[in-house]
DNA sequence: ACAAAAGTGTTCCCCCTACACCCATGC
DNA sequence: GCATGGGTGTAGGGGGAACACTTTTGT
């Protein structure tokens, strides 16, 4: 740990409770997709055996919203991310001796009895999709490692974390439903099959590729360019780009219905 | 006021920091449902012009839903309601200036300039979905009247709680899609076209009898009954009850379906 | 008898489902 | 040619939308 590192960490710990409120934090379930995968963008904190999901402290004058875009420009060097309040986590012992001493000693450290991080921690859960390629993970001064993990091999995370996971999960499945949010997750131009890859592995099932063109483009929100690249064994697929305008307004009209 | 009351005043104002997290509020949206007219539980504070929705602070040991539930039963006499917890308000200054020195001296108390009260407050918004008849609205310390209030004639009300109320109408129509949460604004024995003037209601639009029926029965969690009372100048229409295990049930399998 | 609303039936049609069939491309 | 996946066509069925017809009740 070289010596910026040592008085940001010393700044949080003895200071941090003069800018950022106390008993709340944000945490970032941030997806990326990638060779057919869905990634989450994990930390390892120093000083612990499981990693966690980027998160950050609210400051006494931003909205919540602020504060999580802040992590994720911190974490990602995104801003522009589609960015999503899904659940505020309020276990009265969600963080009960999360920090102790041992944790701060080996850091050089010593955290006084009272100090504002040994409270009780609620945590709002924010969900980020983001464009895998323009992502360059960061660590920050808690953490040594920051990577894109394969969603289905992530071990037990720090704290409730995989439980926060979990919900965001659901929650963007639900998204999903009624509102194809998923575009954020790929490059601006894209074949409809990566889409429907996209699309099957955020529900967790096959579809039929026919009659999954034929229901993305009849939202009327997807621009058809020229031919792929040659780069695959097979016909050339269509690339389509997205139609910002067009998705806005089909969102209004309502994409589903249903009593 | 009396003795009661002035000492529970002070005791919130001086020495609520204590055993409740600063910073932190709950606020909830009470729907019910009577004379086909949907309506919210509002509250008139002490030395305000405008109503507010009911809410509440949370204890330092205990859940948001705890508090949640806590103001609910305060204010309703209700345990076992559907709560559900649906957005984080946090504009930096959605509080600023809402405690002034004028009403606390107005109730014969002196506030410190460094009052917990003062400082900047989020709050998260619940929304309950009650059965209208069993609620006994009552008042609490900081407010003179707590009453059911047609959710159309609603006027200007305290903070942002306009916003929170809007919010909470979204996130009921939005969950309304797929799960039929309307069940718990009625009685226990409820006539078809009663849920079907709620679901109106809720949704804004009319809808067709027939469908309406057919669709609810399908899902097969209403258990038929026998007649009606005889106090309608009309076909005897049949009483249906709920079951909820068949509910639950219909749940796991999804009501909906879409991509 | 009449009004009003409940219960039920019916038709149309859209859209989802499922497959099937041909097309383009690299090896 | 052949394997592979892309694009498109199509027959069938389920269910929603709209409307009609009958039934029951109180006045």
């Amino acid at each position: 740990m070289n010596m910026q590192e040592q008085e940001d960490w010393d700044s949080i710990v003895l200071k941090g409770h003069e800018y950022y409120l106390p008993h709340l934090s944000v945490d970032c379930v941030v997806l990326g997709f990638h060779h057919n995968q869905l990634k989450v963008l994990l930390l390892k904190p120093k000083q612990k055996k499981n990693w966690a999901l980027p998160g950050g402290f609210v400051k006494k004058d931003e909205t919540l919203e602020d504060a999580a875009y802040r992590t994720l420009l911190e974490r990602t060097g995104l801003s522009d991310t589609y960015l999503q309040q899904f659940h505020i986590f309020s276990n009265p012992n969600r963080t009960k001796h999360y920090r102790n001493d041992e944790e701060f000693e080996s850091i050089g450290i010593k955290m006084p009895e009272e100090n504002w991080l040994r409270k009780r921690f609620l945590t709002v859960g924010f969900y980020a999709l983001v464009e895998f390629s323009k992502v360059v993970p960061m660590p920050n001064v808690l953490s040594d490692q920051c990577e894109w993990w394969d969603i289905d091999g992530i071990g037990e995370l720090i704290l409730d974390h995989n439980e926060i996971l979990e919900t965001a999960q659901k929650s963007i499945r639900l998204q999903l439903k009624y509102k194809p949010i998923g575009f954020n997750l790929l490059p601006t131009k894209f074949t409809l099959s990566e889409l429907q890859k996209l699309y099957e592995t955020l529900l967790g099932k096959k579809l039929d590729r026919g009659n999954f063109n034929r229901k993305m483009l009849s939202y009327g929100f997807l621009i058809q360019l020229e031919e792929k690249k040659s780069g695959v064994r097979h016909r050339a697929p269509y690339l389509y780009s997205f139609d910002i305008e067009q998705y806005n307004l089909a969102l209004n009209e309502g994409l589903n219905g249903g009593i």
